[in-house]
DNA sequence: TTCAATATGTACTGATCAGTAACGAAAAGG
DNA sequence: CCTTTTCGTTACTGATCAGTACATATTGAA
């Protein structure tokens, strides 16, 4: 049971359950397209729920460390790292394996709200916002919070409207909109 | 095969599907819950797929139509209802039965573009854009379809921002920002 | 009353679901 | 060399999947 062997099967099932969903990949499924025998993969995770906890962990990860970085690559000040998340988001939406975010796709899913799946999914998205929040009170927000909230909103709302397909680029027409949303949100 | 009978089932369907999910609902659960005989179900519709698009095509119907009308009776002009979509969403978010729109977890569960389910979602989504566009028209908005997007993006973000818990009143949220939107979008 | 359509329950199909048992091949460490 | 652990293969469990066959009620119209 080495560990590295542990996340490797981590992240192969990630891109399974993010490409196909979740309740549509069946476990023989899964192991064939990771190559892992069936006997290995009950060796390193004891259901198929915690094999989609441990992708959704390993997700949040790779996720947020991107975004954040991507945004203070993308721009120096606080204000303008708010509207550099929507060039982060086109960036990403532009992947040819883009296919929507796997926290709403999990959540749509497992509609439990006390369910592990649906509450990790929830905690991502606080983390999210809690980010934004910070940011938004670097920028010299008068309602750091309310604003982040709208951001998020802005956000969410691009990655659905990405999925469903019906604007050449719904992370422009949010970027257009926060900026909007920031300028009538900072003081001064 | 009475018309009706279909009918019945259709929204029955409905409600199971909205709370369980598509792939988490078997057939027999289906035909349990809807208290009717396997039997009889497939003689009204041919496959599980039918059923999902029969009671998509019902819920576009029934929601289109209700926000439609909850708007126009919410407010007079063309701004205010503008705005009274969110009113309208706030008290959808409030109903008990709410978790989140069928369209975005139907399009979670069947991610192809291309399959049937998905395009049904999108097309919904089409025509809301089509009909936040015609009223921002109304409105004088400098650029309707611009707005319109963007209003769509606050909806959908709304949305799921309600399923994920983490604002008292997204709903609310997502108007401040139409207001903000909606303001700066109108020409004079 | 008779006919035909529509309803029903039950039992079945083969496939797939998540998860396990049993056994052997490595390979590493002593 | 030997033991222990980790890997793979194969085959299996009972349950459930979507969908069907069949025989039987119930129904409404002629």
């Amino acid at each position: 049971m080495r560990p590295n062997k542990r996340d490797e099967l981590v992240r192969k099932a990630l891109v399974v359950f993010y490409k196909n969903g979740f309740h549509a990949t069946g476990m023989d499924k899964l192991v064939a397209e990771t190559g892992v025998s069936k006997t290995s993969m009950y060796k390193h995770f004891r259901t198929k729920e915690d094999i989609i906890l441990a992708t959704l962990c390993l997700r949040d990860d790779n996720f947020r460390n991107w975004l954040y970085r991507r945004v203070v690559a993308l721009a120096d000040t606080p204000k303008a790292q708010l509207l550099a998340i929507y060039d982060a988001l086109e960036e990403w939406f532009a992947l040819p394996e883009f296919c929507g975010c796997m926290f709403i796709k999990a959540s749509a899913e497992f509609q439990d709200t006390a369910h592990p799946i649906h509450v990790q999914s929830a905690v991502h998205k606080r983390a999210l916002t809690e980010h934004f929040t910070k940011i938004a009170k670097a920028a010299g927000a008068i309602d750091p919070d309310a604003l982040a909230r709208q951001l998020m909103i802005l956000k969410e709302g691009a990655i659905i409207m990405a999925v469903m397909g019906h604007s050449d680029n719904p992370a422009q027409d949010a970027k257009l909109a926060a900026k909007t949303l920031i300028c009538a949100g900072l003081a001064g």
